[in-house]
DNA sequence: GCAGTATTGCACACGGGTGTACAGTGAGAC
DNA sequence: GTCTCACTGTACACCCGTGTGCAATACTGC
């Protein structure tokens, strides 16, 4: 039996998923354990969140650092960063949700690190001309990582469309020709 | 003064736009007037929500009735379509968060026609080769009126930097080159 | 078998939002 | 003046989620 910890925190993950409004009832009966247990764990709902949140920021930053590390055009660094955090950002869409509302706080600034590297990428991609500079690095990796987001959020199912879609369509409003956009995805797909 | 009813639903819609889970008591004191009142007008929060999401509904359909029926190239409707939109994108964006949690099916039911329309104009751009193909024209649209959504979320003080972004933004993703995006930007700021 | 820890099963206090009931008040219409 | 109608003020019932307390029980390793 998977320890009751992480358990709770993958059953939340999903059920929060489904429903970011679930409560600590029902994430405790999805990871078959009493409501009380789950109070044993995490203190407070924040606790939870905070946990996931973390979870997910230790994820990304992984990711986006070794694709920063390896030196590829931006296009392609971004290509590569769209599929290995596709289904992080798909696991984790939840927070796309709890960034408003209670604890959207508390999640922004556990979220600042990413945001920096996702900037840090862009900017790269525009200095090299390689991405449309009509708006800011930090505002334009923001949009376009709220739209992979957004895309995930609205897949329920997880599947490589909406990986290619989320692909596609980023690279796009970054400012990178659609025919050179299909050509880096169909390289990676 | 004015009418009583139309001031809740003026201060609801700015109340929620801050905060989308502000109460009903919140939005009375907000409208100067008693809790109960709110009551007397719309017997339940869910109608208040109804009644806002049918103006929004309304507003939106007109501009988009308007745009479509100008012929003009789809690239270009979908320009004026979102710089005459964006206002009321901007008012209504409370919608975008409140689509997620207990008023979504309602709320995503009454948005019916207008995702209709919305298609319907992609279509055209993709049918006369204007817009990208990567895409269904359903799924493309859905995700281009999301971003537009998201931006005006995103800007709280409303303002033609945002509307201008958005604009850019969802004709990039909607597979327009960015020269050709920027000249039309710039016919129609 | 025993100690120690994790989990259970209640019970409870608390806060907050929704929706209702009902008597009272103020202002304009006739 | 008085009738009407919108609004007030207050109180209440209800539901639901959070977080706590505590004794009882199951499971672990030694």
């Amino acid at each position: 039996m998977l320890e009751t910890r992480d358990r709770i925190l993958d059953v939340a993950l999903d059920l929060l998923g489904e429903n970011p409004d679930a409560g600590m009832g029902e994430i405790a009966s999805a990871a078959g354990v009493v409501r009380r247990t789950v109070y044993d764990h995490f203190p407070s709902r924040l606790d939870l969140i905070r946990t996931l949140t973390e979870r997910a920021v230790a994820e990304m930053t992984a990711v986006l650092n070794e694709v920063n590390a390896s030196g590829a055009a931006a296009d392609a660094a971004w290509v590569a960063f769209i599929a290995r955090v596709w289904p992080v950002a798909h696991r984790y869409r939840v927070l796309l949700a709890l960034r408003r509302g209670e604890y959207g706080e508390a999640i922004h600034a556990l979220l600042g690190p990413v945001d920096e590297l996702l900037a840090d990428l862009v900017k790269r991609g525009q200095d090299t001309t390689v991405f449309a500079q009509h708006l800011p690095a930090d505002t334009l990796s923001q949009i376009a990582y709220g739209v992979v987001f957004a895309i995930a959020d609205s897949d329920r199912s997880n599947g490589t469309p909406g990986a290619r879609a989320a692909t596609i369509t980023s690279l796009l409003m970054l400012g990178v020709p659609e025919t050179r956009a299909i050509a880096l995805v169909g390289d990676q797909p």
